[in-house]
DNA sequence: TTGATTGCATACGAAACGTATGTTTAGAAT
DNA sequence: ATTCTAAACATACGTTTCGTATGCAATCAA
């Protein structure tokens, strides 16, 4: 066996607790969701989390920020292929729709996320979605598409829909036939936007 | 002193207890809220507590149900003296947006609440808050004042961009221009939903 | 080679939740 | 009027969990 880098063994444990805690904090809650339990699952101990993260708000930020690049990489993805601006705004809303009915990214990112580490437009890389979105529709107000409303505000009144939208569709008895009400209600709703 | 009926007494002491919970799980947030600390600040006990509402989780429901009755009834006030059925509808927006600014109402009912009790919207009352919107959307879907959407997914859209407006113009520095902005930005996205 | 630092395990103390067990008091039944 | 039952609440205890302090081994520097 090839003796391994220092440092990639610590991105190695790093992973791994990660790794750990997203399924802890996924199928128990952030709360619930023992770290013993979780360092055993991982082949470690509570030693080697207190090292790496600090504490308990730690490791779940490791694990939020881990998930936010992920989404991130599938919203811009989901945009890609778009006929234009507008409509990859709309593709870009819908995979985020798409996205939040996942079990894990809804208890993690949006219940025990916010209410541990506070506000999620806070957090640096929801940040950096949000500035996506917002950067496109300052675009298309820029060149007419829009109403001139605040561009910010928008990105968020936005964002806030289609979150709610998710949480609803999770909720649901049938995720599917509930999936379709709401993106329909929603790419009219967005339409208020335009000019 | 006039001996007081027993039926009273207990709504008594469970008022208390939910007055103090209230400022405790506000200030401190659920997880951070002792229950020694709590009842005592109520000139009670843990065994009150656990007498009356089961476990911790079952006092932070009957707080949740207060204020939820609460919003409900100063939406409703909102909506009063609106000029017509559509303004009606976005005045109680409105004011559901003045009253997440609130820091007992983000705390408890935007942050912990959910995280802790599950999915909002199958709580009891915010239910009856959400089928108030619903059945006022409905109403103007059926006149023709509004497309043929699905009223229960407007509802939730409306929301939860209301929402999250709230939450950001409540961590921002300057919160009653972001209200302005946001309030603004609001009410052109929500024509969306006009024929 | 030796000393120092990093990476992680183990041991310990404090705090909090829930339960189990009293104790008092209001009403019912006789 | 007396006795009995059960509710309302207090107190004591056990379990769990977090965070810290300490210990040990492996690696890198000198």
């Amino acid at each position: 066996m090839a003796a391994k880098r220092r440092a990639q063994m610590v991105e190695e444990t790093r992973a791994k607790l990660i790794q750990a805690a997203r399924r802890a904090f996924a199928r128990q809650g952030y709360s619930a969701a023992s770290m013993d339990d979780l360092t055993a699952a991982a082949g470690l101990t509570r030693g080697a989390l207190y090292h790496n993260f600090g504490d308990k708000k730690g490791l779940l930020q490791a694990v939020v920020d881990q998930i936010d690049g992920e989404m991130l990489e599938r919203m811009r993805a989901a945009q890609e292929h778009a006929a234009n601006q507008w409509q990859g705004l709309l593709q870009e809303s819908v995979a985020y729709i798409e996205m939040a009915l996942e079990p894990e990214i809804q208890r993690i990112m949006l219940l025990d996320g916010p209410a541990v580490l506070g506000d999620p437009s806070q957090w640096p890389n929801q940040t950096a979605c949000l500035r996506r979105t917002e950067s496109i529709l300052q675009g298309l107000i820029d060149d007419g598409t829009l109403k001139p409303v605040d561009a910010e505000a928008a990105a968020r009144l936005i964002n806030g829909a289609a979150l709610n939208a998710a949480l609803w569709i999770a909720a649901a008895d049938d995720p599917q036939a509930v999936l379709k009400k709401a993106v329909a209600a929603f790419l009219e709703l967005a339409t208020g936007l335009r000019r």
